[in-house]
DNA sequence: TAAAAAAGTTTGAGTACTCAAAGTATTAAA
DNA sequence: TTTAATACTTTGAGTACTCAAACTTTTTTA
């Protein structure tokens, strides 16, 4: 049984790896995420290591094995289940709905958590819209690109937003900017550095090109409407 | 703010100044209610005295301060709640939601337990029919009797039952001898040491009167029906 | 390429618990 | 009333973290 230390820093290790594509995550960055000193960072993610839930790599960084994944993932479910209990069943406030599971996370019990599954009707994916690992630690996150890169005059729906800082997320819900919005791209000229959005039914919202690549979307790209990125 | 600890011994200290009307609480005692040795139990209570929320009088005991019984009831809040949320709500077992709630009473926040006592309509009592601490720190228990007082012929309804381990909460759920079920005393004989008592719609159930005396009824007593206990 | 800056590691110490075992007081039995 | 049993306390040590500060390595800049 990991501690609900360990699970954290679990949870935050797979997260990173997904953002750096499976790179080895520096310590400091580790250590910044969890929120200790980095000599802390480092004293743990030996012990980690040590049972043989990570790869440690002295002065390079720090990567999950698979069974630090496993686990990582099963820490991530129930984060994400709950979320979306919180928010869906007990009326919590989005924005507050993850600060509420992050302690929640480590305690609950697999019975409590089958149960809320089932409450929810197995759903896959949270209220940020961020994909719920099956309780077999499996994830899917279909390749979706963001409201950065696409032209002017795109219609597209919010499915995800990447970013799960309360002010933020407080932001996107005044603006309307939520999953399963329709949104119009009003105006995105690459030269301005902003885009303009106008959600169904709201006013439209002003984003710069960093807010506006948190918001991502589906369809992706019909033919013409999308700006490239790379590759 | 009291770790998760320091909430544990304050609860049982609370709970068995219940039982034993006020009195200061004997090391031996708590020890065995929070599940550590008599010598770790000393080293806690001395620290939880030396922040204002107990009394400690060496080698006689222990005794919440006012302080230490606000926290210990705001703590016996969440349990209880939370134990109606989970048997009500999540479906789980009678017999397993004191547990689970165990962990949870720990972690749920203020904004959380407002929703979840809003969501089951501000109740007053826990499955078991333990009276829920209101939110400003009081708890009324009315005066009860229990089955093993009542005599032969004797109808009532069970409110509360005073054991919390899942293998009796087990029992009286098979046997139908649940809060708010009718009951008739079949047989009381004081001789016997025993008695039968048959649950609306279900068969007859013999008890020994220590278990009798778990369950506490209303009404407590009509004329001649009681039998005396004391005074 | 040497010096400065940044990143990472080690060390020593602190907190919040925990136990086992030894010591002390209190109560019960002989 | 000494003795034995019981209850409680103290001591010393261990676990699972945490930090600050000193030190080392790597990277960047000049």
């Amino acid at each position: 049984m990991a501690s609900r230390t360990i699970e954290n820093y679990l949870k935050q290790l797979w997260l990173q790896q997904q953002e750096s594509r499976g790179k080895y995550v520096p310590m400091g960055k580790l250590a910044a995420l969890v929120g200790v000193t980095a000599g802390t960072a480092t004293t743990m993610v030996k012990a980690i290591a040590d049972s043989g839930l990570a790869k440690y790599a002295p002065r390079a960084g720090v990567r999950l094995t698979r069974a630090g994944e496993q686990l990582a993932l099963h820490v991530l479910r129930r984060h994400r289940l709950l979320e979306l209990f919180l928010v869906e069943i007990l009326g919590i406030d989005w924005s507050e709905a993850h600060g509420e599971a992050e302690e929640l996370e480590h305690v609950i019990s697999e019975t409590v958590l089958a149960r809320i599954d089932l409450l929810l009707g197995h759903p896959s994916v949270d209220p940020h819209g961020d994909p719920i690992p099956s309780s077999a630690g499996k994830v899917e996150a279909p390749e979706l690109c963001s409201l950065a890169e696409l032209q002017t005059g795109s219609r597209t729906v919010i499915v995800r937003i990447m970013d799960q800082s309360s002010e933020f997320l407080r932001f996107a819900q005044t603006s309307g900017l939520v999953p399963k919005a329709a949104v119009v791209i009003e105006h995105n000229n690459p030269q301005a550095g902003a885009i303009s959005a106008r959600p169904d039914g709201k006013p439209p919202v002003i984003l710069s090109m960093t807010a506006a690549a948190k918001f991502l979307v589906r369809p992706c790209a019909t033919a013409g409407q999308r700006r490239r990125k790379s590759s």
